[in-house]
DNA sequence: TCCGAGCTACGGAAAAAACCGTTGACAAAG
DNA sequence: CTTTGTCAACGGTTTTTTCCGTAGCTCGGA
């Protein structure tokens, strides 16, 4: 149960790194919204690497960045978090905020009910 | 549609003034978890009152401290950041990861599943 | 050989966050 | 009146985060 944490920064580019797999710097750098740079950016990544969530290799003669924590294990950490801070440690308030959002499709909110009636067999 | 974000401690401070209403600098100060000196937790609620998150009104010779904004406007922001940072913007993703922890009971579930049907009868 | 383009390492400035000591105000107790 | 305890304001230190310039390496082309 290690804590992931993540500064705003650096969850931008672990994001970019999710999306694609992996990046490079200039990778990164591009996909990024705001214009940093390229310094700031190495930067962030050699912090993420020293925090041991993210790894590198060699690639022609730049290198080339892989997340080694998966999205769920930091969006598990992040969701804790936001459980206990906000919704009191609650999952069903913190579920019942999710399911009020109008902008929800109905198909969307079909395939939640889906996957819910699946878990619900799993359940003793 | 203001973004809502905390620094981390600033969301220890504003999840005790979520839990019991209210509280006083000393109130915070007992309810945190780290002991902090007085003057920081003080420090710290003079900077939300900054950034408008809470207001103070005074009681007896202290000040009492109300949070401004509801957990739920809080709680929508950090969770639309993770859908989109960790989610890749997927509601349904992260509600898949939500409904797969483990520790979740079988009645939580049930009241989950009670939520979506409310919720689909109103969706057109 | 020399030059420039493209890359990382390094160090450090600037800004933000976290934390606390000191001061002065006030009131209650002695 | 003096002491003691409690409080907020203020200013400042330390640490973390953000951001970037410069130096140095390597490769390819003139």
């Amino acid at each position: 149960m290690d804590e992931i944490t993540f500064t705003p920064r650096e969850l931008d580019v672990m994001s970019i790194l999710w999306r694609s797999g992996s990046g490079t710097v200039n990778e990164v750098r591009e996909a990024l919204g705001d214009e940093l740079a390229y310094t700031s950016v190495l930067s962030v990544l050699q912090t993420l690497e020293d925090k041991g969530y993210v790894r590198h290799e060699p690639e022609g003669r730049a290198y080339r960045y892989h997340p080694t924590v998966a999205p769920e294990a930091a969006g598990h950490s992040a969701l804790a978090r936001i459980r206990e801070a906000v919704y009191q440690g609650s999952a069903e308030l913190m579920f019942a905020q999710l399911v009020s959002d109008r902008k929800l499709k109905r198909d969307e909110l079909e395939r939640m009910r889906r996957l819910l009636a699946e878990r619900l067999k799993e359940e003793p």
